[in-house]
Parts: C-alpha cells; structure tokens; sequence
RNA sequence: GCCGAUUUAGCUUAGCUGGUGGAGCGUGGGACUGUUAAUCCCAAGGUCGUGGGUUCGAGCCCCACAAUCGGCGCCA
C-alpha cells in the first residue's frame, strides 16, 4: 500500500523528508535533461522535477516517455517551491514506471475534449465514462456525492431511525404502471422497483422510525437535466406523524446536507465555482411552506395558464421557483392529481396531506411526501375510487388490517440534491455511470 | 411520444455565392537545463454519419434513415 498522499504533501506534512510517491501522470513537460512530471492522485496534484543527472540515463528515458495517466513511483525530497502549483514539489531521486500507457492508444481524454464539455456532457465523454472519471472534475463531484450520503446516513442515524432494505423485484407499482420496467422472473413477470415506500409502510409498526438510501427505476423517456432511470433515493417512513412533521425531516435532512457539504466539501465546491455563500443559504434558513392554492393563486396572478386541479409541471415549477431564495415546500395538492396513497385532508376531502420540495434555481421537485392513507376502510375506498386492483396491493391493505396507525414519509432524490447543491449543469453529470432512456453503457 | 438542433482526423473545430478540406490538442521525430494547458520546427492521420437525388462538379442544395444533444410531457 501507499502511506504518503499528495494533498499532505501539498499541506506541508512532509517539507524536506525523503516520501514515495504513488500516482499518476497528468501532465508532463521538459527537456532532454529536465522534466516536470506533474503526479495525480486522489488528494490532489503536485509537481515533480526529474533531472537526468539525478535519476541516470535510464531512469530519465523511462519517466520522459510515461504518457499521461502513466501510474508511476517516485521517491525524492519534498522541497518548498514558490514556482511550483501548490507551493511544494518533489526533487526526484529515483523512480519507475509502474503501468504504462501505449503511445498509439494515449489516454483519450485530451484537454480539448474536456474544455469544450465545459461542465456539459459530449456524447464521447459520456461513452469515456470510465476513464472521465479520473478526470478532476468528476472525482470533484464523486466526494461531494460522498459526502452528500455521509450527510442523510449521519441525520437519521442521530435521530434513532433504523435503516431498512426493501427488495428491488417486486411485483406492482407504486407510481403510474407505464414507467415499469419488466425483468423476467422464471417465467413470470416482475419489475424493478421504483420505490421503497409501500415496503417501509410494512416494517413501520415494527421499527416506527426507518429510512433508506437505495437505487429505484423508473422507465420514464424523459430528456432532460433532472432525470435518470435508475436513481438514487433516500426515503424515510415515520410511525404516528402528521404531514407537518414529515416535513420538518425534510427540511433537517436537505439541510443537514447543505451544512455537511460547507463543512467538508467547501474547497471542491469552490473549484466548481460553486457560490459557497448561497449553499450556506440553503444550511440556515427556514424553508417556507405554501399551499396549493396559494401557488395557484400566485401563478395566476403572474398570467400563467393554469386551472385548479393540475399538477404543477416544471414549467410552473420554474416560473414559482424563480423567485424563492430557499426551498419551499408545497402542500394540500388536489386529491384528484395524487395516487391513493396519499391521506385525504379530514378537514376539507378535496385536498390531500402532501407535500413536495422545491428547490430553487430551476432545480426544481428534490422531495415527495405526506401522510398516508392509514386506516383499512380508507385505503379501501381510494383504491377503488382510482380503479386500482386490489390484488398486488393485498399485503399493504394488511398492513392496515392490524393496528393502524397515521404515518408518513417522503422520498429524496438524492442525484437532484448533488445537482442542485453543486451546481451541476445536468444530474448526469454527479453520478458515475448514468443511465438514461438511451444509455446503458458504458 | 412530441418539438428543435447537430453529425468534417483519436478529441475539439474552421470551411465563403457549390469549384482539388484547414487548424488546435493528442501521437511520432527533432531543438531547448525551471517548465506552469511550456515553447519552436517537422511528420503521419480524412471514403466530410448512412443511402439516394439535383448538378459538368456536392462537406455545402434536396429527400429518407440513423445516431447524438437540448427542451417538453411524467416525476425524485
């Protein structure tokens, strides 16, 4: 193994010992007796001088001819050097070239090919996944991931809330039918699941306060920035609580998020250019909360073609979002453009206890949820009201069929929180292999 | 599914009213003992997405198809 890291170095840790050092090529200039070899590696870059004199002909053959993303080891002393990125290089002693790269295949993403994605996605990067990943803007955006699980891990746990696995085949729907997609299961039919929810309402009477960070599929064809087909979903299911309590979980964990990131991704941020100031926004503020009707009335109010009853589609979204410096949550849609799940308000049977997140700066719905339908007679009657077969959902009507309870929870698109807290042009670009309606590769 | 756009070297691109396709990066060769995306000289590398059509002549005009990108519906 290794145990000297570039950014130590970088920190002065090491300033005028002997290290090894373990990484990659960069990028590499000189002369026939002099070469900078800038090294790579997962804390950061530094520059290392290679002199002919120092290393022997062979040495200095070897290490001039390592191309880019050539893994090399170099053991030298590390000396203070204002000329150099980073305020220290390496005088290298001795070195090797641990793999190489074969000059007629060099490494294919070129300079050119990075600047002019300009934190968009070319179609060549994209089927370079693998390789763009070592990149250090992808490897930027892996750490803030990183430590965006880190966050939503760290605030349920805090809480007591047990994490909870529900199976990925299943055998109905949560949302609409038609974003299903169907596996072969032994001659029988299954799909990928596309939530966790109905699965947690089950445990809930067992563990109360349960949450989850896992992969669910939707085979929606949408093109565009915010969506993939297999997304990463943090949910959580809460025994006994009302929508506004719900809620205040939503705010906790979204903003437990934003204060982890300011804590300990404050540099990669920058590097993104990411504006530190409005994540610290997002970290210390309240998130507003707003009906339904109140947003209609608003929307109206600016002109938009809108009747009560609709769904708020993105275009609305954006237009009621450009205006909010934090998250608002919105509540009590309709009950008529939410699935049966979804607990009818007991004060007035045309709304339900809902709510989603929306995030600002275009980013749009980043949180689902509400109460649930709880007791048996209801969710009886929901079902049938929407024409929803009884028969896949039998064990969920169980679940009401033994003690009952109100509950709740919600569902956080965690790839739209990276997105939106980084900046990120397009959700593709903070995952590392994205799939979408015309990508499963590579 | 709908709407719009794009497709020229490994990558990123220029290409005029239709008249023998240029460059930068990368790669190879050469020069240079402190470079910062090093610089300078040289070389190799192209059936211009595919298939038709118009024309004396098509990278450019027309048609079809494909792939990709962006937006929308749907949602986290």
């Amino acid at each position: 193994m290794k145990t000297t890291y570039i950014g130590a170095v970088q920190s002065g840790d090491h300033d005028g010992e002997q290290v090894t050092l373990k990484g990659w090529v960069k990028r590499s200039r000189g002369n026939n007796n002099l070469r900078f070899i800038v090294l790579r590696d997962s804390t950061g870059t530094i520059q290392c001088v290679v002199k002919r004199d120092a290393v022997g002909d062979d040495a200095f053959t070897a290490l001039s001819e390592a191309l880019i993303e050539s893994s090399l080891e170099l053991v030298g002393e590390v000396k203070v050097d204002e000329r150099a990125q980073g305020g220290h290089e390496i005088g290298v002693s001795s070195g090797q070239v641990i793999g190489g790269v074969n000059p007629e295949r060099p490494f294919p993403i070129t300079e050119s090919a990075m600047t002019s994605a300009d934190g968009g996605e070319t179609e060549f990067l994209l089927d370079h996944r693998h390789l763009y990943l070592r990149t250090s803007r992808m490897t930027t955006m892996l750490q803030i991931r990183s430590s965006v699980f880190g966050a939503i891990h760290g605030y349920f746990r805090d809480l007591d809330f047990v994490e909870y696995q529900a199976p990925n085949f299943v055998a109905g729907a949560v949302e609409g039918g038609s974003t299903l997609f169907e596996v072969p299961y032994f001659g029988k039919k299954a799909y990928l699941t596309q939530s966790w929810q109905l699965y947690a309402e089950a445990a809930m009477p067992a563990l109360e306060r349960l949450y989850t960070i896992a992969p669910s599929f939707r085979a929606e064809k949408s093109r565009t920035r915010r969506h993939l087909t297999e997304f990463w979903h943090a949910e959580m299911e809460l025994a006994w609580a009302t929508n506004d309590e719900i809620m205040s979980h939503g705010e906790g964990v979204v903003r437990r998020i934003a204060k982890t990131l300011l804590d300990e991704r404050s540099d990669e941020l920058a590097s993104l250019d990411r504006d530190l100031d409005l994540v610290a926004r997002y970290a210390d503020n309240p998130y507003p909360r707003m009906r339904y009707d109140e947003a209609v009335e608003t929307l109206q109010g600016m002109g938009i073609d809108i009747e009560w009853g609709q769904d708020l589609d993105y275009s609305k979204e954006k237009v009621l979002t450009a205006d909010f410096d934090v998250p608002h949550f919105l509540t009590h849609y309709p009950k008529v453009a939410k699935p049966f799940y979804h607990r009818v308000d007991p004060e007035d049977d045309a709304y339900v206890l809902c709510h989603d997140l929306l995030a600002p700066e275009g980013y749009g719905e980043i949180i689902g949820g509400g109460e649930r339908t709880w007791s048996e007679e209801e969710i009886l009657a929901r079902i049938d009201e929407e024409n929803v077969p009884r028969e896949p959902y039998q064990f969920y009507i169980d679940t009401r069929a033994y003690g009952g309870v109100p509950h709740g929870g919600f569902g956080l698109g965690v790839d739209r929180v990276v997105s939106w807290l980084s900046g990120a042009d397009h959700i593709r670009e903070v995952i590392p292999f994205p799939r979408d309606s015309r990508r499963v590769t590579p």
